[in-house]
DNA sequence: TCTGGAAGTTACAGACCGGTAACACCCTAG
DNA sequence: CTAGGGTGTTACCGGTCTGTAACTTCCAGA
């Protein structure tokens, strides 16, 4: 009797995760909340009912896209319980993985540089969020018994972040096809350190 | 009798910049052509005089940009003439530099990021300037004397692009602060390969 | 069966967008 | 002095954008 599961979820959810969608292959600002409404298979005024704006929509687009990310990190946890370096060659894994040929980069870092006025509401959302995850990246280096797990993980950091918006500009047979080799030969430098 | 060299420069000089300028700040989507206009000191009429369309103008803003970028390589060579290494070092620091408080990072990734329509008539452009970038730094590392050349370019690249748009997510006190560190680091332990 | 709330529909407001037409102006080269 | 090209001005076109109003439909729970 209840209805299925995701073709006829409520029309929140459907909103929301079209819009994630749509201003992940089309940016923020190429997608208005019309086309949203329509391709959730819903209207602008249930839109409006359950977002106050799309400044709100678009945050709760970035909240539910590191909840995704998050969820990912518990697969590391579940798949290599306890062995964090694992944990560590497994998230070079995945990152490499996201480096498709169709890529579309970091919705977050992409929803920076679309929303270039300083004081934008998601601005706030998307710091936090980043710096989250950060934290995340060199608690799993410590916990991997590297020496300098902040410098690591924020090499990493930077390394992902470039490929993610290099692929972009040049595509996936640029610079960013060699990181797997890059990040793996950096974890094994700061490992013999 | 001649203007001034500025504020009294040629219509089409005067566009050029500051839509430049003003794409740089804001993103491309969110500058329309009468601002650039108006903060050029003139009128839409004229930009259609000298640009086809805003697509066009975009180009040639990139274009512009690019070249910038190209005299800059010009100073490394004119400061440590044959040296380089030197010069490659010299490109770490003016790569951090550029890590201001304020960096709204690089033009053309932004610009990739920003046009996601794949046919859009800007990204071959993106895509051959950045490559251009590519090979030189490839060949700045080769002849500075480093094992594995295109490699430890390509590194920096990915560290350097991730460095510009982290800034813009987590602020100047992200992982991009480490920047310099982590690329004098790569060069010396590609060096000592 | 009745009721109340969630959802759909249509229309609209007001602003901004890229791009064009028509015309007046000024300055310089001949 | 004059002709003409570059420039400025104003008005406009058709389209899209976010956001709202007013009304109808539907459906679940009491």
């Amino acid at each position: 009797m209840t209805d299925g599961v995701v073709e006829r979820s409520r029309p929140r959810d459907r909103i929301l995760e079209t819009a994630q969608d749509m201003f992940h292959k089309h940016g923020i600002k190429g997608v208005g909340v019309d086309a949203i409404t329509e391709a959730a298979g819903t209207n602008k005024m249930t839109l409006y009912r359950h977002f106050e704006s799309k400044d709100e929509l678009i945050i709760e687009c970035l909240r539910a896209t590191a909840a995704k990310t998050a969820r990912i990190w518990d697969e590391f946890e579940a798949r290599h319980p306890g062995d964090k370096l694992a944990q560590l060659h497994a998230w070079v894994q995945k990152a490499s993985e996201m480096l498709s040929a169709d890529c579309r980069g970091c919705d977050m870092a992409n929803a920076a540089v679309e929303l270039s006025e300083t004081d934008h509401p998601a601005r706030r959302v998307i710091k936090e969020l980043k710096e989250a995850q950060r934290e995340k990246l060199v608690a799993l280096c410590r916990d991997a018994g590297v020496g300098q797990a902040e410098l690591l993980a924020d090499t990493l950091s930077l390394l992902l972040e470039g490929a993610r918006v290099s692929m972009q500009s040049v595509g996936a047979e640029g610079p960013s096809a060699q990181f797997v080799r890059m990040a793996e030969g950096l974890i094994a430098s700061f490992r013999s350190r």
